[in-house]
This record gives C-alpha cells, structure tokens and sequence, in this order.
DNA sequence: ACCTGGTCCCGGGCTCGGTTTT
DNA sequence: AAAACCGAGCCCGGGACCAGGT
C-alpha cells in the first residue's frame, strides 16, 4: 500500500469518526507480503530452495506447522516475491544453466487445494502461472491441458516449483494424488507441501514452522492495527491480552481482533472496549477451523452456514434445523440435512449430542466450529446474497 | 421388534465455454 | 456467423441401508 492510500483511508476514516481504518488489513484471510516474525523460517526455506537459482529443483520439500503459525502466509509471501524478483515481461527467475549455457525458467506456482480440488483445476491452476494466455475454464478435456502444461515446461526447458497448500484437510488434494497429477511432468516438477504434517512416509526435506511465541503475536497484531485501525483504538495492554489468549494461533488472534473491531464500528464508538474483546473471543471458537475453510465453500453451503449461524441452531436436532433452513431457502429439507452432516463430517461444523427423547437415537445438534462474525462479515462483501 | 438418527452413494440435470459443423 | 455439439464440473435429490437407543 502506498503512502497515498494511507493517508486517503485516514481521511476517510476520520470524517466517518470509525474505528476500523482499513477493514482488509485486520483480516485473517489476507497475508502480508512482508510476514512479521517469521525471518528465520522464511531463511530455512531459502536454504531448502537453493538449487533454484542455479536454474535447478530441488528434492521435495515439505513446510509443516501447528494451525495458525503462519505456513500459508510465508509460502504465498516467498512464492509472490519470487516471482516478481526479475520484474521484468516474464515473471520467472531466468538463470543461465552451467551445462550447455542455455537459459532455464524457474516459476512459482501456489496451489491451495481447498479451491483445487479436482485434476481438471489443478492442471489449471498450474497452468494459469505458467502459461501467458487466459486458460479455458471449461469447454476443454482434462488431458488436453495436461498436455499444454508439458509443453510449457519439458518444450521450453522450464521447471516449475509447486506449493500444495493445506494438503492434509479433509477432502482437498492429497499429497499423493498430486504426485500422479504431476507424473508426466515430473522431470521438470518439484513440490513443496504445506500442512499441519508430512505426508505418510515422507522422505524429502522438512522445514518445521514453530507457533508463533506471545510476543511475536504482539507484533503481528500491533502490526495490524497500526494499518487498520485509528490511532488510539486498541491499547497495549489489550493486544498482549489478544495474543495471550490465542496462545500462538496468529489466525484465531485476527479473527478475534477484526470482530472486536467490528463490534465496536457498530457500536460507534472510537476505542474497541471490554465487552468487543469479550464477544470476539467467544466468537472465536477454541480449537475450531481457518475461517477461510468456511470461505472456500460453494456459496450454496455458505448460504446454509449463514442461515445456521443467524437462526442459532438453540440445542435443536439436526432434523429440525434442517427444516428450518429448508424453508428460507430453495433447498429441500433432505438436502439441507445432507449438507450439515458433509460439513460436520469436514470438521466446519461440529456435532454436539443432545439427550433423547423417548424411543429412538439420540439426537445430536450443529455448532460453527469457524469465527461466526468473520464469516459472516466476509462472505457478505463477497458475492454470496 | 421397532423407531429415529446417521451414512453412503449415484443418477440426472444444469451451466459454462470451447470446438466443430452447417 | 449461427447452431449444434461436447467435455467437465457442480449440484440437488433421494433412496437404500446401517447404527444405536428403548
């Protein structure tokens, strides 16, 4: 962001008298280019990725850490400038090799397979990066844009270097379907997977990414709000609180941080106050899911979410919410049930058990395992109506 | 035995956009 | 140039069936 934009969203906020300056910026699905605190992994990392600027790949990498200590934001950050480094028309790394001096093309290819998740995406996701024309979003067989991916790389002597983000969540790609995938390539094809954990059997390089330590999360924090906030709105002393109580999770720590400051807009008010901290951190679930999990869902899913946060599932059986929602939207009640049991069962939403009445199974009920405001929030500046 | 909750799976239809035919 | 066709993804609906409780 430039110093023209800063200067315009004070101004902007100051007329409005908000506390939130700049909205994005508190936000937990958007990665800084510049991740705080995280110098010695993005080192680590460099290391491991070093054949790269000799125009070589290097073995498999794979980048793991605990929920929120920030894996997504340093691989996007390290994948974003890379490519960028020579700025010029191609936004590659072109090195010359030692061997026959012909020049080599290194790209940086970010896959999050929360949103990739069949071949057909894959392929072009990959080839997306890569290749310079728009690639054809349907209309098109699998095999063919497998094939134009091998010929952007093996026909031009490029290589690629492919982050598998989130690799290990349930129902995204998994490590070694994308391996498959990548088998006619593999040649000019390396991985780097990003996760909670290794693959099973992994034999290649680890790069651990530690949780965040309380006053490392300070920083990130503060230096958020020092971009998206106003001046004065959040003191010290409730940034150390924030950090502690997230005890490591930078995500649960922004999540927490964007629905204080949202609660507090809506209360017009200019300083984010006891009561915002207190219903941001009860907002935020413990132990629960990245709210881009729930984000990433197919806005028919994102709107039965929305209907089951705003009508507060209350302790009712499953049946019974699903009805409900059945009758606010298109959707038949048997559907609906469907979705809450595939959500419960990818751990967005979470089955509380209730106690039986009469003959029968017990009954059990759905809670949001996701920052329900956050969602909430960002899915209506997205197009879900 | 009977009931209700929960799981699993698949067919069919729709949209999108590129390709081929008229 | 328009129309017909096709590959692929996505989505919904629904039914068969399994599990656990009285």
């Amino acid at each position: 962001m430039n110093i023209q934009d800063r200067i315009a969203r004070r101004r902007s906020a100051h007329r409005e008298r908000s506390v939130v300056v700049d909205r994005e910026q508190l936000s937990p699905v958007v990665h800084r280019p510049d991740p705080v605190g995280r110098g010695p992994v993005l080192e680590q990392l460099l290391d491991a990725f070093e054949p790269v600027f000799d125009g070589e790949l290097p073995g498999p990498i794979a980048a793991v850490g605990p929920a929120g200590s920030g894996t997504s934001a340093v691989i996007t950050a390290l994948f974003d400038a890379l490519n960028e480094r020579l700025g010029n028309s191609s936004r590659a790394i072109a090195t010359t090799t030692r061997t026959g001096g012909l020049e080599s093309v290194t790209w940086f290819v970010y896959v999050d397979t929360r949103r990739v998740e069949s071949a057909f995406a894959f392929y072009r996701a990959v080839l997306s990066v890569i290749s310079p024309d728009p690639v054809p979003e349907s209309g098109i067989g699998t095999a063919e844009l497998r094939d134009r991916l091998y010929e952007h790389l093996e026909g031009k002597n490029a290589n690629a270097l492919v982050a598998i983000d989130h690799h290990d969540e349930p129902e995204t790609l998994g490590y070694d379907r994308v391996c498959e995938l990548l088998e006619p390539i593999a040649d000019c094809v390396s991985t780097v997977v990003v996760g909670q954990r290794e693959p099973e059997g992994w034999a290649g390089t680890t790069v651990s990414v530690p949780a965040y330590r309380p006053h490392e999360l300070v920083d990130v924090i503060t230096d958020r709000t020092s971009s998206g906030l106003s001046a004065g709105a959040l003191d010290h002393e409730q940034v150390r609180e924030l950090a502690e109580w997230a005890d490591g999770n930078a995500h649960d720590a922004l999540a927490a941080l964007f629905t204080a400051a949202t609660c507090a807009k809506a209360d017009d008010t200019d300083h984010i106050g006891r009561e915002h901290i207190d219903r941001a951190m009860a907002d935020v679930p413990e132990n629960g899911v990245h709210v881009d999990r729930a984000l990433a869902l197919s806005t028919s899913r994102q709107r039965v979410l929305l209907d089951l946060v705003s009508l507060d599932a209350g302790r009712r059986p499953i049946r019974d919410v699903a009805s409900d929602i059945a009758d606010r939207s298109e959707l038949t009640a048997g559907t609906v049930k469907r979705f809450l049991y595939e959500l419960a069962d990818r751990g967005v939403i979470e089955r509380v058990p209730l106690p039986g009445s009469g003959s029968g199974r017990r009954p059990s009920t759905v809670e949001p395992r996701f920052p329900t405001l956050v969602f909430r929030t960002l899915t209506a500046a997205g197009s879900v109506s």
